[in-house]
DNA sequence: ATGACTCCCAGTGGGAGA
């Protein structure tokens, strides 16, 4: 079984080079953050002509998300219950016997900004609701673009960036909260490339200097953790033409017999 | 270097992203 999630930046511009890359990687599921599309116009039709039984809540410009998967999901939630929300940034549903929440966690701008206590009561809220999602589901794959950077290792200059915005203190301890939830770090279970990064700024050619950050994560419960056998960033699509800044991550499960 | 690029909605400029 394989999950993956990637930050589109669009789904109107980037919906050609999905259908491609699922094409050439097929997957049971992926969840889709920034889609910037009102539910209206999701193209729903083009998914499911390649396969694919979707979800989908989004709004006009910002955010936005989506669910992927080659059977139905059931049990389908939109944003964390009882957080009242503007923005359309979690989408969930149950594929096959694993839970699959899918989040595009809020930018936050910078420390100290209204937009960082923002990010930071959303954090609050998806923890609490994730207790109570752990423990009615004991397979659960928590993706999306986090943004944040949970260590040093995770940032091509952690220097320049100390104390900025995706690795501020406040932001890593709740990612590290949420691993203290009883998740585990898929990425982090095999050795891995120094310098690995899921997204890269469009600006200062950083993605050929390979200068970015790894912000885009899988996480997964203690009983899909034995089940991992791979976990990937793969950076073949941000080489395409009018690329996203983001790279998928995939991880591949065995069969849990 | 308060930059750089891309997307969106707007409507020839500006917000947001990260």
């Amino acid at each position: 079984m394989k999950l993956a999630t990637w930050n589109v930046n669009s789904l109107a511009v980037r919906l050609p080079q999905l259908l491609d890359w699922l094409q050439a990687n097929p997957v049971d599921a992926i969840v889709l953050q920034e889609t910037k599309l009102t539910d209206d116009k999701f193209p729903h039709a083009e998914i499911e002509a390649a396969g694919y039984a979707v979800q989908w809540f989004g709004q006009k410009t910002y955010n936005g998300v989506a669910l992927l998967s080659r059977g139905e999901a059931t049990d389908t939630q939109r944003n964390i219950p009882g957080f009242d929300d503007p923005s359309a940034r979690v989408i969930a549903g149950t594929v096959g016997d694993v839970r699959v929440i899918g989040g595009y966690f809020p930018n936050g701008q910078a420390p100290g900004s209204d937009k960082f206590a923002y990010k930071m009561r959303w954090l609050e809220a998806l923890r609490l609701w994730l207790t109570d999602e752990m423990s009615r589901h004991t397979k659960l794959a928590l993706l999306g673009d986090f943004n944040i950077a949970p260590e040093d290792r995770d940032v091509y200059d952690p220097v320049a960036w100390a104390g900025q915005i995706h690795c501020t203190d406040e932001e890593r301890a709740h990612f590290r909260a949420l691993v203290g939830l009883g998740l585990h770090d898929a990425f982090r279970l095999f050795e891995q490339p120094p310098k690995s990064w899921s997204w890269w700024d469009y600006r200062n050619l950083a993605f050929r200097r390979n200068q970015g950050l790894r912000i885009d994560h899988i996480l997964v419960s203690e009983a899909l953790k034995p089940r991992v056998t791979a976990c990937a960033i793969d950076k073949l699509p941000r080489k395409n033409e009018r690329p996203s800044d983001h790279a998928p991550v995939v991880v591949t499960l065995d069969n849990g017999a």
